[in-house]
RNA sequence: GGGGGAAUGUCCCGAGCGGCAAAGGGGGCGGACUGUAAAUCCGCUGGCUAAGCCUUCGUAGGUUCGAGUCCUACUUCCCCCA
């Protein structure tokens, strides 16, 4: 895919190193472009959640590339096209959201971002675009004869994300066969309002960026160019960003960086070098240097990826408590205070708290139900002592002092119980 | 417009003679082995005040001691004919 070709830019060039690319329409071109200098470049992102997920952060990784080697990047939130819907790799249709939850993920989002990239007024600062101001107000009419007369519906039957759900007979409904129209419309319209000759994404929207590159065409837009970046999966072929609490959010009031640091240290062996690559800012020397660690040493490897993506959010602070944290919890074994807490009333302790209840508050189990099949597989400590009796009632003795208890779920997920 | 199929455990796929909390996978979680890894092996994978009780098989009714299973209507999807 990227075979034999030797980019020039800087761009392109740390890109291919690290790789982040899966297909690009013209290399050559745009690398020639980037050479220029003050290469625009946008990435859409979905609006359907309060928060990005580590699936957003590769797309968020190329953004934060093209701002240090001299690009202006363009994020677009998508406040237009989540209120229609992406049909790409879904078999089901999508529930539409309200607008007034898409606006509040909109902000919620947002933050992430400012963390990655830098927005003021000099020429390649970041700019945050919103595709609901010029596809909200758009006359259907209007659309029709000036976009709409572009589309071919026989070559987008053809494209896959629409071939898939007609092939296997499933639902596409008029308004998911829009979203492409839409999202094509949207790389003309940031052309022409803020230059960007470059859409990137994952590897599934080539096909509706591939969409945009051909309306400009036809609309009379200057050369654009795409490029998509590989999909995420581990080396054992998981899709990444699940845990057992669900995704793996990025702002911390829906994971805690301790969780997060944690994700990331239980990286497979086979995935950390190319993790390294991608979601850090680590010299390519530096990865090179971990990636011929061997065996347990890899470790040491997992460890600095763990702190270097948690630092990238959460601050380089949080990332070394969490790394501090861990390694009181696991390599010492001792009780470290700043796991995540969090705090229960002393009344119900008086009032004698069964420890079937106490998992479930804390969130480590889903259901007293739960709670008593770990038990019976041996899966919940409470300070480390393995739990037998799913009867046992919590009581002041099992906390310390200063009012504190551990409970455990196997031996990873740790939680600390604060008296108040 | 006519005819024939299909919807199952709210993660997914999928079996299911009128006695069903419902086979089997995948995924996930826990245990063993390790290095907080992978692979492998074992167990679990509706809820609860738990040897009992409650709620599940597209929706609403009906037959029956008893319905995922039979009947009726409705919804959605698929196939064939026009």
């Amino acid at each position: 895919m990227t075979n034999e070709f030797t980019p020039k830019s800087d761009f392109l060039h740390v890109l291919l190193e690290r790789g982040f690319v899966h297909q690009c329409s013209d290399f050559p071109g745009l690398d020639e472009k980037a050479l220029q200098g003050g290469l625009a470049a946008y990435i859409g992102f979905d609006c359907t959640a309060p928060s990005l997920h580590v699936g957003s952060l590769l797309p968020i990784m190329l953004l934060s590339w093209l701002q240090r080697t001299g690009g202006k990047p363009l994020p677009l939130m998508g406040g237009g096209t989540t209120r229609v819907g992406d049909p790409s790799g879904k078999d089901e249709s999508r529930k539409l959201l309200s607008v007034e939850q898409i606006n509040l993920n909109k902000e919620s989002i947002r933050k992430i971002f400012e963390r990655f990239l830098k927005f003021d007024d000099a020429p390649n600062d970041a700019l945050m675009l919103d595709n609901a101001d010029w596809l909200a107000g758009l006359n259907y009419i209007e659309f029709l004869r000036d976009v709409g007369r572009h589309f071919s519906v026989n070559r987008m039957l053809t494209m896959d994300s629409v071939k898939m759900r007609l092939d296997r007979e499933h639902e596409l409904s008029f308004i998911e066969f829009n979203y492409m129209c839409l999202q094509a419309y949207d790389f003309v319209e940031v052309n022409r309002r803020y230059g960007a000759v470059l859409q990137m994404g994952g590897s599934d929207q080539w096909g509706n960026i591939v969409t945009g590159l051909d309306l400009g065409r036809r609309m009379g837009s200057p050369q654009l160019y795409a490029l998509t970046s590989p999909l995420l999966t581990t080396s054992s072929g998981a899709k990444m960003g699940k845990t057992a609490a669900g995704a793996v959010w990025l702002n911390a009031d829906m994971l805690s960086p301790y969780d997060y640091w944690q994700y990331w240290r239980n990286t497979e062996d086979a995935d950390v070098i190319r993790f390294l690559k991608l979601f850090t800012f680590l010299q390519i020397e530096e990865i090179t240097r971990l990636s011929r660690l061997q065996g347990a040493e890899i470790n040491e490897a997992k460890k600095t990826l763990a702190t270097e993506a948690t630092a990238l959010i959460h601050g380089r602070d949080a990332a070394e408590k969490a790394e501090e944290t861990a390694r009181t919890t696991f390599e010492q074994g001792t009780l470290s205070l700043t796991l995540p807490t969090i705090t229960i009333e002393s009344s119900e302790i008086t009032a004698g708290l069964g420890v079937l209840n106490a998992f479930v508050k804390a969130g480590l189990v889903a259901s007293t139900g739960e709670a008593r099949r770990q038990i019976k597989s041996g899966g919940l400590r409470i300070n480390d002592e393995i739990i037998t009796d799913e009867r046992r009632i919590i009581n002041e003795k099992d906390f310390t002092d200063s009012g504190i208890a551990k409970l455990s779920l196997g031996k990873k997920k740790h939680l600390l119980l604060q008296l108040k």
